[in-house]
DNA sequence: TTCTCTGCAAACGCTTTGCATTTCA
DNA sequence: TGAAATGCAAAGCGTTTGCAGAGAA
């Protein structure tokens, strides 16, 4: 890909903070470290796509909590910078956890038959976002891009296409 | 811009087209013509940017019709390719009226602060999304893009910053 | 007359919120 | 103890839907 922007350093999604880092940022901003608070970080530890409220309040188990309380701590999560939110324009928020110094921006690949998640290496390039923003007189622009397709085990269930 | 794409002959959502222009395709697909249905064709006419059913059903005035019927048309418009929604992001579905030939596919810069929309000539490269298909062995691949940012009048009301 | 569309009202799905209670520090 | 978080239930908001009646072709 010709202009990859560099505000991306974890292409992989793998998580490597432990738990306990991620409960240490939460009590050096004087958060709360709860039961339902520690089972939702380790749920989107082991999510390396975007996942729902409900997909996370679902993956607890036994570690139940009401709904609502997943909704908090994720708003919670993302005002505090450890987590970031997705929409694929279906009308539902997905969340990431963020690693330690990612700002989380990337982009995703989503089929629209499977709703299969594929992250994205490229970025609009950034040349491109400044000269936007200079023309218009714009500052603090940023951009949400995210791509819809159909996966190759998706593809033959349609009629042919490129 | 670098690398315009090239299905984007409308920059400027002009629309020329007139209101009977508009109805005839409504005839010629046995939909038919109906007060609501041409004052909300004529509304998204008068409305250079993508507007929401809501601001759609509000700008009807004396032709006032149900907020409903207002959502279904915009379904109906849209599956016939007369209309095409946008998604900024905020969880209400917009919508611009298509003139004859255009997909609609183009881009915004909004304005975090007042709303206020620019219509943006520049697209993501169709080189990098054709690679990215291609890499994942996708089809069928098209994206959505919408700049975010603060425009000239809201820009001093927040801390510098480039 | 037939098929589409409309108004009305109810329902839906995601998300937020008020309030009393519990839990962490 | 005090501040923050939780559960529960209700509400909010955009959107969709069922149905009976109205209107276009």
């Amino acid at each position: 890909m010709s202009s990859p922007c560099s505000r991306h350093p974890h292409p992989h999604r793998l998580i490597q903070q432990p738990l306990t880092e991620l409960t240490e940022k939460l009590r050096s901003k004087s958060r709360k470290i709860t039961a339902p608070r520690q089972a939702i970080l380790e749920v989107l530890r082991r999510h390396q796509h975007p996942i729902t409220n409900k997909e996370i309040h679902t993956a607890l188990g036994t570690a139940d909590c009401d709904l609502a309380t997943v909704y908090r701590n994720l708003h919670t999560l993302e005002d505090m910078g450890m987590v970031r939110r997705f929409d694929f324009g279906d009308g539902v928020a997905r969340f990431e956890l963020l690693e330690e110094g990612d700002d989380g921006h990337h982009h995703h690949l989503v089929c629209t038959g499977c709703s299969a998640v594929v992250e994205v290496e490229g970025c609009f390039p950034t040349e491109l976002e400044l000269a936007l923003a200079r023309r218009h007189g714009f500052t603090r622009v940023t951009h949400k891009l995210e791509f819809f397709g159909l996966c190759p085990k998706c593809a033959p269930a349609a009629p042919a296409s490129p």
